[in-house]
DNA sequence: GCAAACTGTAAGTTGACACTTTCGTAAGCA
DNA sequence: TGCTTACGAAAGTGTCAACTTACAGTTTGC
């Protein structure tokens, strides 16, 4: 599964911000290193990892290399989210609400048999 | 961030698994595992984990321990991860429409040029 | 062609992590 | 009081991942 990779590499903080930073605009690899307290080559695997798992584009102009998120590798692993979510969340919810309902039914009852008495 | 800790657990597919097991039912830790090939203690700890980080709630009963999936704990990663895509997401598709319009615009003025000449 | 600029790659280290087997513990039961 | 059940905790192992330093590859300006 590709958006296997996609969670995996957003599990990662440095990732995310990175992914953050190239989420407007374009960014030459070296701007992305430079924001860091981390040296350039480990900045360039983590863009590799950003890369290959579909989050992230590269340009070439030069010598330069320019990052960008791809709109399409993010937009997958939100469906997957949603999705993961909302095929469980919903019925949770439901559930809990059956549960209330249940819970004010039983105190109804209480105090209809304590009014009796 | 304890979201942190959600997302990082989210990031592992057997646990992926364990918590939608546990979305609807409360399971024992016993009942769990056997749904699995890997041995009762490395589920054990999957559990923990997912626990720590808020994703699951645990009710002891007897010499049983019931797990559940913490509405409060998913909800929180699904809020963190909404806002991480929404601040940003909207933005990128505001961009790739503009991008494309300018696209548009210059074949239709490419178009223009062929036919006047 | 040659040096400088910008970058990825290779190799090694350290720590985390997903497991395993073994042991400990608490509750229920004969 | 033992014995069983249902677990977690501890300790050990192999693998992966996030770094480091050192090196190699491309493009550009002279």
């Amino acid at each position: 599964m590709a958006v296997d990779a996609a969670l995996k590499a957003i599990a990662e903080p440095r990732r995310r911000e990175i992914l953050r930073l190239v989420w407007h605009r374009e960014l030459a690899a070296g701007s992305i290193a430079a924001r860091f307290d981390v040296t350039r080559p480990a900045i360039s695997q983590h863009l590799r990892i950003l890369k290959d798992s579909g989050l992230l584009t590269e340009r070439r102009e030069g010598t330069r290399r320019f990052y960008r998120a791809r709109p399409e590798g993010v937009e997958d692993l939100r469906e997957f989210l949603e999705e993961f979510w909302e095929t469980s969340l919903r019925r949770l919810k439901v559930e809990a609400e059956a549960a209330e309902r249940r819970l004010r039914r039983a105190e109804r009852r209480a105090i209809e048999r304590r009014k009796r008495q």
